[in-house]
DNA sequence: CTGAAAGCGCTAACAA
DNA sequence: TTGTTAGCGCTTTCAG
């Protein structure tokens, strides 16, 4: 029982009015060309009865906007990703747009053949998590003029706005939170370093190892993928050092995960033997026997932020270059015990 | 330094040709239609020079086919639905095709509003985990003879095609599991209970309670939401009851969490207090402490499937309409211990 | 082997 | 207060 989708051209036809006129009234025109009551009514109703929906390819070709935001993430069951996505979604269905979702499970190859797909999709703006190795497919975005922002992962010294939070600070803050504990040897178990958040909560690391006065090992720095699988290679390969390290600081929940079968395995009890903090707060932090003493990211507001800015870029209003670090917060639970 | 993006139209001037050459060129017709080899060559070289990409829009228009398929899902947030999301995003894009995103947020307000949404943007395909309550506003979709499969949540007694675990069978071996190790005192944790899987799960575990001669006890079956808040205060009320059950069957892994939060602060101890086994299986599930025994679905499976289907539908080739469900595997851990 | 032209459904400039 | 009409960029029929 196939249904004709109908058409403002048919409802012209059932009603006796121009599409014009019935193309005003349905997009809210009716005072503004002083249109009919009576022809307002019976454009409505008949609209309504046959369920009438605008074409939106149509008026997307006609209008040069597609009402939708395209969204590039590294891998959305990450569950740090998969809240930002929340948000998005929220955030632009709010406002009547919708969300062109990609996962391009951290490869740069799928990254630049799906910006191509958005461009030739008409996104009007486009929020992506670059996987971090290559920005040059993002200039054709740029000069394109579609707005576009970055979250999470971004570039440094580049014009393109991004949101993220202060990695700095937190890769600073979590590791001075262990220090302050007592911890000397802290090894930091990363994630992809070709990331600028990996890049600065490595400095942060260092800056606070420095302020301190404690020498840093390179052997305590390892690591190169943000999966779970790596954070359990990186830190059994870390506890076999000839002087393990007393805490680890984990640049990620996967990796965090990763960490806590690695030690299991190495029959080390948290924090007992060994402490643990993880970058990002995930539901089941606290759920962990022990519970994990986290760095937390406002993913809602990232999220929230990036919206904002691309309504702002798509309604031409006047803006800085959206440059934003939140600032994160140690969410202190019972995996980091003080020592001496 | 705006850059016009070019069209056919513009390779037509350019290269002299006509349109229609133009597009036959770029869309592989060129043997169909004989076109000589300098045509071909001149014309695929100015768009690769220009970067040509096809406006989507005016194609979908005049094809009537926007390569996307639309995604319906009550909470991305949730590892479960992400997981399921990745994998349809990953299989749909392997075919050139574009995922458009929709948290329900649980809501069937929001459900139907975007589902005349996605109506309305002409998708050439469908996927939605329905929120559950309702269902007559899918049957435009059908009317329309756009291709629509549901996945994990479906209604029963229905056409619509439909991928899922077999929630009966996983639920009934949940409960078996936890009958096997000497538990006759089982309280089921449940989620949305106007949710086909919720049901099945409910009469898996009835199921195999009766097989064993255990009375029910209406006092054991509890809860309404797939939530951390809903696990946590349907396991706080069951478990001050006179006789608090042995063991814990929690519906979903956000239940689970909400579970075991429960228990600790009771000052229980897993498994030597009570027994837990949680429905899905999580990463970090195995790293719990206790590492946690689940019901594992085939979450990849399911959503490969569902995107097979809709391609089929698509390509209107015949099919049964499918309604599967995947076996479900008990994953066994160290939260549920043998008493007795 | 190639081109002209219609038309997908909609909006908006222009005309009345 | 309403209608006519020209496209938006593309595919495809029909005509060479």
């Amino acid at each position: 029982m196939q249904v004709a989708k109908p058409t403002i051209q048919q409802i012209s036809e059932i009603t006796g009015y121009s599409v014009s006129t019935v193309s005003r009234v349905l997009n809210g025109y009716s005072k503004q060309y002083r249109i009919s009551e009576k022809a307002q009514e019976l454009i409505k109703k008949k609209a309504e009865e046959l369920n009438f929906k605008p074409n939106q390819m149509a008026r997307g070709l006609r209008l040069k906007r597609t009402f939708t935001i395209g969204l590039v993430i590294p891998d959305i069951a990450n569950p740090f990703f998969a809240m930002m996505a929340k948000h998005i979604e929220k955030a632009a269905s709010l406002s009547d747009y919708s969300i062109l979702l990609v996962d391009s499970d951290e490869n740069t190859e799928k990254e630049k053949q799906q910006i191509k797909n958005m461009i030739a999709r008409d996104m009007d703006g486009i929020i992506v998590a670059p996987v971090g190795s290559e920005k040059k497919h993002f200039t054709e975005i740029i000069e394109r003029k579609i707005p576009l922002v970055f979250v999470d992962r971004y570039f440094e010294n580049c014009e393109i706005p991004f949101v993220t939070s202060d990695n700095l600070q937190g890769g600073y803050e979590a590791t001075k939170h262990l220090i302050e504990n007592g911890h000397k040897r802290i090894g930091l178990i990363k994630g992809d370093t070709s990331t600028q958040p990996v890049l600065e909560r490595l400095n942060g690391y260092r800056k606070a190892l420095q302020e301190y006065g404690i020498t840093l090992n390179s052997a305590y720095e390892i690591g190169d993928t943000f999966s779970i699988e790596s954070g359990y290679q990186s830190v059994r390969t870390v506890l076999k050092l000839p002087q393990p390290p007393t805490a680890l600081f984990a640049m990620s929940n996967l990796i965090g995960l990763g960490a806590i079968k690695a030690i299991k395995e190495t029959d080390l009890n948290i924090p007992t033997d060994i402490s643990l903090i993880v970058y990002d707060d995930q539901p089941y932090a606290a759920f962990l026997n022990p519970s994990i003493t986290t760095v937390k990211q406002d993913s809602e507001q990232i999220g929230k932020l990036a919206v904002n800015y691309i309504f702002k870029k798509i309604n031409n209003e006047k803006t800085d270059v959206l440059q934003v670090k939140l600032q994160t917060q140690i969410i202190s639970r019972a995996s980091v015990k003080k020592i001496k």
